[in-house]
DNA sequence: ACCTGAACACCGTTCAAGT
DNA sequence: ACCTGAACACCGTTCAAGT
């Protein structure tokens, strides 16, 4: 996002997109603990040139996943453009649920990411983070979602629903559970 | 629990007995990821020694829960003796959240635990999971709790909820949002 | 300015030698 | 029968030499 571009040797460019293509292969058969060595090696280059372009293993995730966030973000969007305000919370809570699905640890590894604010996949996390405030508010002004809950909390709850609840391809019940549990109450409703 | 108890050599039993004392101080400083090597430093004995007595960080961590599992299985079996259903149901989560804290990564371990019944930890966590059982058993009974959710998955994903959520002292809403959320919805109650 | 890969460090795991 | 610690393996990290 706010990472200023300065232009870079063609060779460097060039092992750049090498090594996210190959981060993104071995991130797609082994997970979010995918071996660092194994990448260098996939994309053909040495491992001193990995870890001058990603100098920890998080920069080179929020890397490979900052286009998804960006597009989560937008869809996030779009769904709060297009729907009533609850109905815009339900669809894309749902659809922040199912993004993690194939990808071993990522719940994990969001789950930290939104502890953290520090963390630089928090960063890439940014303006699906600000998406999901505007809905929530949304919600909440409308009186149906209850007031002392945040935004990053929840996203940080649905990511760290056990990976798996999911078996098969049958939609499990938890989602559900949390967003009805996130309504606000009728003593509260009746009571204000 | 079901461990067949041998006659152990006396060295080999003070070691066992020392690897377990090691272990539990280096778990409370550094949390699950704790270091083998240091383990068996602190206990005064051979990297061999803890290999030999535990096969793997899983047989160590569990050897170092067994007690707090022991002790939280009969606290539910307590719990469901003294309380109503839905009393009982919703002590015994919370007495179940508050367990993980201060040891760093232990709800991960847990929330990986329940999700795989041949894990070494999952095994300790078997009367646990059955008083679980029993509770949800009784609460749905009563028609308070949803009948499509099982204990095992209740206790993973209450386990999931973010280690970050507990600022201070301060009780979190997430579990109240979670116990809300398990209810019986009210158009079921009338529908049925 | 950037790349390379040997070298180092850390730590889990194995096993030959010892008691 | 069990213990020990050197040796090995794996992999993340650094850096001197090269282009």
């Amino acid at each position: 996002m706010t990472t200023t571009e300065r232009p870079r040797r063609a060779d460097a460019e060039r092992n750049v997109k090498r090594l996210l293509e190959a981060g993104a292969q071995v991130f797609a058969s082994t997970g979010t603990a995918l071996p660092l060595e194994e990448v260098a090696r996939v994309a053909g280059v040495g491992k001193g040139t990995l870890y001058r372009h990603f100098p920890t293993r998080e920069h080179l995730l929020a890397a490979l996943l900052a286009a998804t966030f960006a597009d989560l973000a937008d869809r996030a969007a779009q769904l709060r453009a297009e729907l009533e305000p609850m109905q815009a919370y339900e669809a894309w809570l749902a659809e922040f649920d199912r993004m993690p699905a194939g990808y071993r640890g990522l719940r994990s590894v969001l789950v930290e990411a939104l502890g953290d604010d520090a963390s630089v996949i928090a960063t890439a996390c940014g303006p699906m983070k600000e998406e999901t405030a505007r809905i929530l508010a949304d919600a909440q002004a409308a009186g149906m979602v209850r007031e002392d809950i945040t935004a990053n909390d929840l996203l940080a709850v649905v990511a760290g629903l056990p990976e798996g609840l999911r078996r098969g391809a049958e939609a499990h019940p938890w989602l559900g559970v949390l967003i009805d549990g996130t309504r606000t109450p009728a003593s509260a409703r009746s009571t204000r």
